[in-house]
DNA sequence: CTAGCATTTTGATCTGCATCAATGTCACAC
DNA sequence: GTGTGACATTGATGCAGATCAAAATGCTAG
């Protein structure tokens, strides 16, 4: 699936002057006068790295677009038990469900801007403008495709094939926002990949440790590179 | 979240003469000639039990709305390990993201029938039908919540746990068919269970076996009887 | 009725990952 | 420099659930 992009210059969200809006990766398939519309309803948000953008099962207030930084998505148990759902990277949107409560927690991992959109206002928006109704729910689907991925990653997988599958999974989202670096930055902790493989810190660290002994991977400061990615490709495959 | 009707005069997806549609469950807040307009473009499909609807990676030919019995949707790795990914029961649909290629399996567990709509026709009349998109995409959104549920299940509960949240997720999906009924219909294996929740048939059976050794739970032929409640839902909760 | 097969249950054993525990590494403050 | 706290790695041990094996149950065909 291609990133939405409110502006045809830019690949992903950034401030972009030749459109005169700072409302990237929503929509193709918008006129001008939709674009500056949007744009006119978003306001920045600047996180630091921790900051909580909204919490689990509070009145969703507001739809977010992330433009630079990165999020962690996660559901708690009532005994403290946590279950990452996703991690968002720039260009992607949270609250696109227009649901009236969060679905689940998200916070900064690195500091982090956004466009935000008041959610009554941009439920409004929705309802005047079909081709971005239409467009959202190919987000959603698409995002329900990845959700039943995951499924199959959480279920069905060994430890050392979940955290494969997770490095592919990241780098391919990765290779969408910029020149395809042959290191996947990694913002997140061990622990933030083992809530979200289903897996505890301490097997997150002994797979990675592995893959490296094996030359698949190389562990660098805050990410991998990939060594030998047709093993890695081999160990994730679907 | 309301099951989606086109009729108000019956929960789920039968015959409705009254409003002159076998189309059922699809939307509120269409109006009559809609209606009829949908109805007109579908097509009754029966299969018997085993039968596929689908397969994984082919193109998208129909959207599917079950109107009796239910359906196992499912992933395949390359070695042959499965994993379920939902099971649809009458009311529910197939194929909604509108996609070019199915993204799972589908097959039926019982006899089961449904009304067909031709994949191009539902989205033509989507384009025209700015309601019917909104619903859906609300659909997409309830189906991605439950997703992520199922993640949490998947990633952090113990068997038992996952076996207990099985059977509360499938009491809470039936209740909406038909008179609150103390037994849960079970249609699919144990195999199949296990597929879903990512356990094998024997943990299955063992932790159905210990639910009703301490009546928990009694099993009938074909499905489960909840004696206390109150036990699997603190076993089962969020 | 019986034969044949799929499904379920039950038991014995094994193992992958969790758990527990300790040590190492880094960043930052003082 | 030294202390402190967060994060990561490594090792030793334990256990939940997988695997292996077999018996029980149920279903359909003849």
């Amino acid at each position: 699936m291609q990133p939405l992009a409110i502006c045809p210059n830019a690949k992903v969200a950034v401030h972009c002057d030749q459109c005169r809006v700072r409302t990237l990766s929503v929509c193709g398939a918008l006129d001008h006068d939709e674009l500056l519309q949007l744009d006119r309803m978003s306001r920045p948000l600047i996180c630091t790295a921790r900051e909580t953008l909204f919490e689990q099962d509070e009145p969703a207030e507001a739809v977010y677009n992330i433009t630079s930084g990165s999020a962690r998505l996660y559901k708690l148990l009532p005994d403290g038990r946590r279950q990452i759902v996703g991690f968002a990277l720039p260009g992607d949107f949270l609250g696109l469900s227009m649901a009236e409560k969060n679905e689940f927690s998200a916070d900064a991992l690195t500091p982090l801007t956004a466009c935000q959109f008041s959610r009554t206002a941009f439920s409004d928006f929705l309802d005047r403008s079909p081709h971005l109704m239409r467009r959202l729910h190919e987000q959603a689907s698409h995002e329900l495709t990845m959700a039943q991925d995951q499924m199959v990653i959480l279920g069905r997988r060994t430890a050392e094939e979940k955290v494969a599958a997770f490095l592919i999974g990241l780098r391919k989202r990765w290779a969408r926002l910029s020149t395809t670096s042959v290191t996947i930055p990694l913002p997140m902790t061990r622990q933030d990949i083992g809530d979200f493989l289903g897996l505890t810190v301490e097997t997150v660290s002994r797979m990675l440790t592995r893959l490296a002994r094996e030359k698949v991977i190389l562990i660098v400061p805050d990410g991998v590179r990939l060594l030998d990615v047709a093993k890695i490709e081999a160990l994730a495959e679907s």
